[in-house]
DNA sequence: TCAATCCGTATC
DNA sequence: ATACGGATTGAC
């Protein structure tokens, strides 16, 4: 007898349902291994969860059609997760499996695989870690086979992959496995090369999106088949099989393409930590900014702080100076830019210059002072609705009779963004200087060290071949602070960081210009490159307004019918809070629930249990549940 | 009286 | 989803 998930899309048929098992397949029919099964008259596939001896089924049992192949792709150990994670986002085993292993491809499985000896890795000397008080004993613990948990605040100019494969070497050092993830394919190439010097040329394998099929399942298979004990890759790959997981990390974790797509919508960040709490594995969350989630573990003292003091912040820092948008006779760019930017090309050294990406939906703002406006009633963020009206996001109430609480004003603006023209401008401001841009279409991986000047868009900043840029410019900050988005200030704060930490020492002459208000919080962790300080600050906002991940959050969003039927659907638990329904794209409609933390799993598995009987009624109008949604608001 | 059709329920 | 059963409808 074996239990099967069977892969369909139905929520009320995401449970194992059991088949007997034919004698020609008692062989290879073990837990993993892919298999057709008939199932309500026809062919589906499936997995085969576990062997049994006896079935809770009261009715006649079928025989499975046949074990696919003999390939255990599911380890149990990722069974588990995915089930952790389907019920944590109220979606089923079915669409997370879709995720976390890829699409069979014979010829791949086939090739046989060479059994390389490896070699023992060395423990690493901890000394990259040693600007770090916890840094070592936390390379340590992994070496010695614990478990140690940190979240990590890398310092300006380090080189974070150098750092990880250090924390991924240790890890396999001490016989265990690890999974790294990463944003996007150029930070994965980064971290290829610095586990290929940290381990050996065979010792690890990158997946992502980017591979064809063939090489995709090939490399998972070499992971699957315990021939390399790391895996890194960008967000698919925090499902990695990988056997006796020591170790799970994640650079940069308030990147929003870690945020699955396809449903149930899993981040990346809660796949890995879930996986650690399950293996007792260790974790690692790193990065130049600090996410608010990241310091919600910190202050649940579920990881520990790993940072460098603050005379050693302060001596590989770049001086961080502000200036207000009082465009000069250069490019209209502020007199202080201007000068930097000279200083730096003078100099001989690269300059950068960070401009935020057209297209950005601005919060409306009080026109006085430009304090973001929030909802009177919820706290939540309004936006225009037509020509003259602005409502809030979150609940729909019109913002009609608006007073600023910072000033007083009565008037409303929206910011207006489209300034990369003076970006631009700058190549004629600076003739004979050579001129580069990194963006979305045409992102470069670094750049020489010498004069010259890069214009990029936040994400898209080329790493300098040299010591690092001379100076860094940031400009309309404004457009970033006032983005429609709970997490404007975090990610903000984010993307200059990740600018401004590219750029050389203080004592090495290098310089950040921000062009916005000193007084800004943002702006004064820029200032001081203490990202903690802001996402503690952040976090504690979050738990008076009661956002995530100060709370728990479900997203309903549907057609009004299907939206308001779930709820009616569904059985919450007590305590949990609806805000709105609002309108949404395409006649369709949004509806808040705000649960606690404790009474998460609770509210997920309501909303789950309430899609089943709505697919068993097969009811025509799907409504899309989503658990704390980056895109809050 | 018998088939065509609709709805509800189970799928091992 | 599909498949089946039982109730319901409609024509001979």
């Amino acid at each position: 007898m074996a239990r099967i998930c069977v892969d369909l899309p139905l929520a009320h048929l995401d449970r194992p349902f059991d088949y007997l098992v034919p004698a020609e397949s008692a062989d290879a029919a073990v837990p993993g291994v892919r298999v057709r099964v008939r199932f309500a008259g026809q062919l589906v596939d499936g997995y085969l969860l576990e062997r049994a001896g006896e079935s809770e089924h009261e009715g006649r049992l079928a025989f499975l059609d046949r074990v696919v192949s003999p390939e255990p792709v599911l380890s149990p150990e990722v069974a588990r997760l995915a089930r952790a994670v389907a019920d944590r986002y109220a979606g089923t085993l079915a669409d997370v499996l879709r995720l976390a292993v890829p699409p069979r491809h014979a010829r791949a499985e086939a090739a046989a695989a060479p059994m390389e000896a490896a070699g023992p890795v060395a423990a690493p000397e901890p000394d990259g870690w040693r600007d770090y008080p916890a840094g070592p004993a936390f390379l340590r613990a992994l070496a010695d086979g614990r478990a140690p948990r940190a979240v990590w605040t890398a310092l300006p100019g380090e080189d974070w992959p150098a750092r990880i494969a250090d924390a991924v070497a240790a890890t396999v050092h001490s016989g265990r496995g690890a999974v790294v993830a990463v944003a996007d394919a150029r930070d994965l190439d980064r971290l290829d090369a610095a586990l290929r010097r940290a381990l050996g040329p065979d010792r690890h394998v990158a997946l992502s999106a980017a591979l064809g099929p063939a090489e995709r399942y090939r490399r998972f298979l070499a992971a699957r088949r315990g021939r390399v004990p790391a895996v890194i890759g960008t967000r698919a790959a925090v499902f990695a099989p990988v056997a006796d997981l020591g170790l799970v990390a994640l650079w940069d974790d308030g990147d929003d393409l870690f945020a699955e797509p396809r449903a149930p919508y899993p981040h990346a960040r809660e796949v890995l930590l879930t996986r650690a709490q399950l293996t007792g594995a260790g974790a690692l969350l790193g990065g130049y900014g600090r996410s608010v989630e990241a310091a919600q573990l910190l202050a649940t003292g579920w990881a520990k702080e790993i940072v460098a003091d603050r005379d050693t912040v302060r001596r590989r820092a770049p001086a961080v100076h502000t200036t207000r948008d009082d465009p000069g006779e250069h490019a209209r760019l502020p007199t202080l830019a201007w000068k930097a930017a000279h200083e730096a090309l003078s100099a001989g050294t690269p300059v950068l210059v960070q401009v935020p990406r057209r297209g950005y939906v601005p919060a409306v703002a009080c026109a006085n002072c430009f304090t973001p406006a929030r909802c009177a009633h919820c706290r939540g963020p309004v936006a225009l609705t037509g020509p003259g009206t602005a409502a809030c996001r979150w609940c729909g109430r019109p913002a009609g009779g608006y007073t600023c609480p910072e000033c007083g004003g009565r008037r409303l603006r929206a910011a207006v963004v489209g300034a990369r023209r003076t970006a631009e401008e700058l190549g004629r401001a600076f003739p004979g200087v050579p001129v580069w841009t990194s963006g979305r279409d045409g992102v470069l991986a670094t750049v020489p060290d010498e004069a010259g000047l890069t214009i990029c868009t936040p994400g898209a900043e080329p790493v300098p071949e040299g010591p690092g840029y001379g100076a860094v410019l940031l400009l309309d900050t404004w457009a970033l602070l006032t983005r429609a988005d709970l997490r404007a200030s975090e990610e903000a704060l984010r993307r200059w960081l990740a600018a401004a930490a590219l750029a050389r020492p203080a004592g090495d002459g290098g310089v950040v210009v921000v062009v916005a208000d000193a007084g800004l919080p943002t702006i004064q962790a820029l200032v001081r490159f203490d990202p903690g300080w802001l996402a503690a600050r952040e976090l504690d906002e979050r738990r008076e307004l009661g956002f995530p991940p100060a709370v728990r959050m479900a997203s309903l969003v549907g057609v009004p019918e299907a939206v308001a039927d779930l709820v009616a659907a569904a059985h919450l638990p007590d305590g949990v809070l609806t805000l709105g329904p609002v309108p949404a794209a395409d006649g369709r409609e949004r509806l808040l629930l705000r649960a606690s933390r404790s009474a998460g799993p609770a509210l997920a598995s309501a909303l789950r249990e309430a899609a089943g009987v709505r697919s068993a009624r097969k009811a025509a109008d799907p409504a899309r549940i989503q658990i704390d949604p980056l895109d809050l608001l």
